[in-house]
DNA sequence: GGACGGTGAAACTTCAGGTTGCCTC
DNA sequence: GAAGTTTCACCGTCC
């Protein structure tokens, strides 16, 4: 085996291969396993590289994605100045394309990056550097599988650059060199395992199955998982029938599949379920939690209710610090929760406290909270932000179908405006501005504190005013909304037109 | 003498990521 | 379990 030698410059071996690989004029990815690694990494690479004036322009980019750059957008942006990045889910996504887009351009040279570049799109370097092969798991750090180290090594070498490529993994002795290339080179992947049988995807399977008339009766549901990849690994039958089994009881009594004469039939309700592709034991907490509420229900309340679910895990984790605070918080808004708190002795307790966090964070947001205060506060980066809101809107129009299905009029409304303020970051006095193409959280506050709240003051106040607070351009652009034509200045209706 | 700043060790904290739905002028 | 971050005591320097 031929072998390399790279000096020891910096007693960082992470960073000397950097510099080797600067050497080679080469580009290179490094895996770690946290997202603070990934950005101390990048930092500590940047340290020993120099500015370039293209590098300086993407730090520009990078600095003004969002309306005030947060702390992780300096941080970055101070990285990408040397031509090093981070890349991890915190990042916000045009931030992170940003990214991607110019390490293929060949402007940005190392990106140091936890999983989320592994499993994305095609986007190899000459030289991968694994630094860390073990992550915290349930049981404390454990060796991460062997397909997942395969599929970082192979990121490296660009076929249309490059003949070969190096895939690094670093050892810290000599023998954990012999377990690394025991395990990783020289072992077989583990088999792949179907996923099939964990409780919520085959509910929703069972569910969606029936809902499509696919299958009507138990037999025909047995039939069709018989030939999926589950039983074939498994081979019990008796076991998964008693499961599936198992699953079309709870789906009958949560209302959402009936049977008669032996034959399946799913209900309105289940058939919605079905569509909107959510888990029926969510749904069946949505329809147990609009049962609970009264004619009003809070915000924060419609946000735990849709926090509390599998589909929004993982959750905002729940710190030392955090313990007291939530507690207090819990006590405070007692009567708004539609998913009842449990015991503290309960083991569902955790959770629960954790979802409780997870819709405080958002509820903040919905109060104008800026990305930059949720990451101190919350310890929650943009992208995880951006990414929990996506989630959330839709469990929320999940919700507000349920509510529909029955018939609770009444919180349709406040779920419908939930979704907007949540979607905006929004305040609810903010609410009638949003209607405007063009205006979103920063420049309806705008508006606001200008005493212009609605379409009517928008209407009444004349052009060089609102061109003050808004610009030209976005001026321009709502006094045509709502039907003033703007000719050098001057305003005219232009139904005079 | 006190404010300030740099340094390093100890204490503390935290730990990857992904898909789904629907609408709209 | 380990890396990263925060905290805090300590020391030197400057005014």
């Amino acid at each position: 085996m031929k072998t390399q030698k790279v000096d020891q410059v910096t007693g960082n071996p992470v960073v000397d291969l950097v510099l080797n690989t600067v050497e080679k004029k080469k580009q290179a990815f490094i895996f770690v396993n946290t997202k603070a690694s990934a950005e101390k990494c990048a930092e500590d690479i940047s340290e020993e590289l120099d500015k370039t004036p293209a590098c300086e322009l993407i730090a520009e980019k990078i600095l003004n994605v969002l309306g005030s750059p947060t702390k992780q957008c300096k941080r970055l942006a101070n990285c990408v100045r040397k031509g090093s990045a981070f890349h991890h889910s915190g990042l916000h996504s045009k931030q992170r394309e940003i990214i991607e887009d110019e390490f293929r351009l060949g402007n940005i040279r190392f990106i140091s990056a936890t999983p989320t570049l592994a499993a994305g799109l095609s986007m190899p370097a000459f030289r991968v550097i694994i630094r860390d092969v073990q992550r915290y798991g349930r049981r404390g750090m454990e060796f991460i599988p062997v397909l997942e180290f395969l599929q970082m090594a192979g990121r490296a070498g660009r076929p249309e650059f490059d003949d070969f490529g190096e895939a690094i993994v670093i050892a810290k002795s000599e023998g954990e060199k012999e377990n690394l290339s025991e395990k990783y080179l020289l072992g077989e992947p583990e088999d792949i395992y179907s996923k099939l049988a964990v409780e919520p995807v085959l509910r929703t399977y069972v569910l969606s199955l029936i809902s499509a008339a696919e299958v009507n009766n138990f037999e025909k549901l047995m039939n069709f998982f018989k030939e999926t990849f589950w039983a074939f690994q498994f081979k019990d039958m008796n076991q998964l029938s008693v499961t599936i089994k198992k699953m079309v009881k709870l789906l009958v009594d949560w209302g959402f599949i009936q049977e008669l004469d032996n034959k399946f039939r799913a209900t309105y309700s289940g058939k919605r379920i079905a569509e909107l592709y959510i888990d029926p034991y969510t749904a069946n907490e949505f329809v147990k939690g609009l049962k609970r509420s009264s004619e009003t229900v809070t915000l924060l309340g419609l946000l735990h209710l849709i926090c509390n679910t599998l589909e929004m895990r993982p959750l905002l984790n729940v710190t030392t610090k955090d313990f007291e605070k939530l507690q207090e918080k819990s006590l405070l808004h007692e009567k708004e929760f539609l998913s009842p708190e449990p015991s503290e002795f309960e083991s569902e307790y955790e959770d629960w406290l954790k979802s409780l966090k997870t819709a405080l964070m958002m509820h903040e947001w919905c109060e104008e909270a800026d990305e930059d205060f949720l990451m101190k506060e919350y310890n929650v980066r943009p992208g995880e932000t951006r990414a929990k809101i996506n989630l959330a809107d839709w469990l929320l129009y999940a919700l507000s179908e349920l509510a529909r299905i029955e018939q609770k009029q009444n919180l349709l409304a406040q779920i419908n405006k939930a979704r907007t303020r949540l979607k905006y970051g929004v305040k609810e006095e903010l609410l009638p501005l949003l209607k405007f193409k063009g205006i979103g959280r920063a420049r309806a506050r705008k508006l606001f504190n200008n005493k212009i709240r609605d379409v009517k003051d928008v209407k009444s106040i004349d052009f060089s005013t609102l061109k003050k607070i808004l610009g030209e351009k976005s001026a321009e652009g709502v006094k045509m909304q709502v039907g003033e034509k703007i000719v050098g200045n001057q305003r005219q209706l232009s139904d005079t037109f």
